[in-house]
DNA sequence: CGGTCCATTGAGCTTAGTCAAAGAGCGTGG
DNA sequence: CCACGCTCTTTGACTAAGCTCAATGGACCG
C-alpha cells in the first residue's frame, strides 16, 4: 500500500499514485492510461524549495508526479499565506484555462517530480470520446481543489489552532489514501512546521505547542515524518471533518469503483 | 451608473447587471445576450435570510439577478463561516458541473431574485460556436471565484482584523463596479455585522470595533447601507490589495475591452 | 408603546503572537 | 571520529489581538 514516491523524485516508479488519483472520479480508458504514461517524457524534477510555477507569466499546466508542493501568496511585508497544498496526482496551474494570469505561484516543499500537462487539457478540450473519461477528472479534479479550497476557509475563519491542526492531518490522510500513499492509519507528512505554519495561518511557535498537545491528548503520533492516527473517529469529531464528497461523477459512469481502497 | 437593483428583487430592470459582469470576460454574441434575457421566464425571488440552494442534493445551478447572497458552512457546534458572497451576475452552483453534491448552501443576505441557468449549462456543454463567447464567460466565471477564494484564505490566514475589513471592502467595491453597480468611489452595502464577522472570521464586537476604528482613520464612510470609499490608494495599501488579474481572454478574444469601467 | 433587530460600549479573559535562547539532528570537512 | 554549521524543534517569559459576557442605545414597525 505504501509507497515510497513522496520521499524523493523518483525516476522509474510511480505514475501509479498519479493514476490511481485521477481514476478516482471515474474510470479512465485504456487511451487515457496510455496517454498519460506518455506523459512521462516531459517529467521534471525539482529540488526541494524552489519555484516550480509562477502565475504571472502564464506556464503550461503541470500534474505533480511525486513529492509535495504548494502554491502560495506573499503579503507585502513577507508573510506567507499557503494556499493549498499539491500532493501527486494533483493539478499544477490550471488544466482547463492554461496560460491565464494568476496571482499566486507554486513551489516545491520537497523533492518532488512533475510532469507537463499540456496533453491533458488538449485532451480534454478535443471532446473525444475516448477520452471522455479523461476530460472529466480533469474537471472534477479541479472542483475537488475548490472544495478543499472551502474546507481552508472553513478552517482558518472559524476553527481553533487544535482544530485547524487535526482537520488538516485528516485531509492530508483522505487524500493520500486516494492517491494510494496512504495506509488506514498512517501516512508520510515532510513539512516542516513552518509549511504548517503558513497553511494554517498560525505562528511556528504555536503550531509546535499545538501539536505537542496533540500528541500528549494521544490523538497522533509523528516520528520520522511519519503521521500515525491513533484515534480516527475521535480526530473526526474535534474537527468536524466530513470527507470532501464524493466526485465519482454519474455522468459517464455507472459504478463508482474509488479506486486504491 | 449606480443601480438600485441591489436593494430589492425588482422585477423588470437589471439584467443589466448580470449582462455587464459576463461581458466583462470577453464579447457575448447576440445570441448570448438573448438567450441570457431569456432566462428571466425562470426567474425566483428570494426574501432575505433564507435559503437559495442546497448541495446536499444538487440542484439546477442559478445566476444571480439582484440581492446579495452568499454560499456557507456550518460547523456542529454553530459557528458559521460565510465561503464566499454571491453578487449579482455570480453563478449559485456550479454551472460546469451541476448535480454533483456539495458541502455548502447558499443564502440570500437581502432580497435577491436568481434564475435558472441549466440553459447556460447546456449551451456551454454543447461546444455550439455561437456560444463560444459565453461558453469562455462560463469558464472564466468560475475561476474568478476561485481567485476570489484565494483572496479570502489569505485575509483569513495572514491578515489583521483592520487589514481584513478593509481588503473585503475593497473586493466588493471592485465587483460591483465590474457589475456595474458602483461608482469610482461608492456603493450599496446591505451586510449586518454579524455576516461580516461570518465571513472575516472575526466576532461582531471585533468587527463594530474595527470598524470604526476604519472610519475614523478616515478611510471610508458608511452611511445607510452606502460605502464611500474616501482614500483608494491608501486602502490598497493597508490592504495589500492587488484587483484579481483581468480574465479577460486572449482565446477568442483579441481587443479584451473590460465592460463598464 | 412594546417588541425586535442591530449597533455600540465596557470589563475581563484567552488564544495566539513575539522575542530570545537553547537543544537536536544531520551533513561536511578536517 | 569529532567539531562546526545549518536547519528545524522546543521552551520560557511576556505581550497583544481578539473573544465573551452583559448591558445599553437606536431605529423601525405593528
Amino acid at each position: 500500500m505504501i509507497d515510497a514516491s513522496t520521499r524523493i523524485g523518483t525516476k522509474p516508479a510511480p505514475f501509479n499514485a498519479l493514476i490511481s488519483r485521477l481514476s478516482a472520479f471515474g474510470r479512465l480508458s485504456e487511451e487515457d492510461v496510455r496517454l498519460l504514461q506518455s506523459l512521462a517524457r516531459f517529467t521534471r524534477q525539482h529540488p526541494g524549495r524552489t519555484e516550480i510555477w509562477t502565475g504571472v507569466k502564464p506556464t503550461a499546466p503541470r500534474l505533480l508526479v511525486s513529492g509535495w508542493a504548494c502554491r502560495h501568496r506573499l503579503l507585502g511585508d513577507g508573510r506567507r499565506q499557503i494556499i493549498n497544498f499539491i500532493l501527486p496526482g494533483d493539478a499544477i496551474g490550471n488544466l482547463e484555462e492554461p496560460s491565464l494570469p494568476t496571482d499566486s505561484s507554486s513551489s516545491a516543499l520537497t523533492n518532488a517530480s512533475s510532469v507537463d500537462a499540456t496533453a491533458l487539457t488538449t485532451a480534454a478540450a478535443s471532446g473525444q470520446a475516448a477520452h471522455r473519461g479523461l476530460t472529466r477528472a480533469v474537471r472534477l479534479l479541479a472542483l475537488h481543489e475548490s472544495a478543499l479550497m472551502s474546507d481552508h476557509i472553513v478552517r482558518l475563519g472559524r476553527q481553533t489552532a487544535y482544530e485547524r491542526m487535526v482537520h488538516l492531518m485528516l485531509e492530508f490522510h483522505h487524500r493520500l489514501q486516494v492517491a494510494g500513499l496512504a495506509t488506514n492509519d498512517s501516512f508520510p507528512m515532510p513539512l516542516t512546521q513552518e509549511v504548517m505554519a503558513d497553511s494554517l495561518g498560525l505562528s511556528v511557535v504555536h503550531v509546535n505547542r499545538t501539536l505537542q498537545q496533540v500528541r500528549r491528548d494521544g490523538l497522533l503520533e509523528i516520528r520520522s515524518g511519519q503521521v500515525k492516527l491513533l484515534d480516527l473517529k475521535l480526530m473526526q469529531a474535534v474537527a468536524d471533518w466530513v470527507p470532501v464528497p464524493p466526485l465519482t461523477g454519474s455522468d459517464t459512469l455507472r459504478t463508482a469503483r474509488p479506486a486504491s481502497w
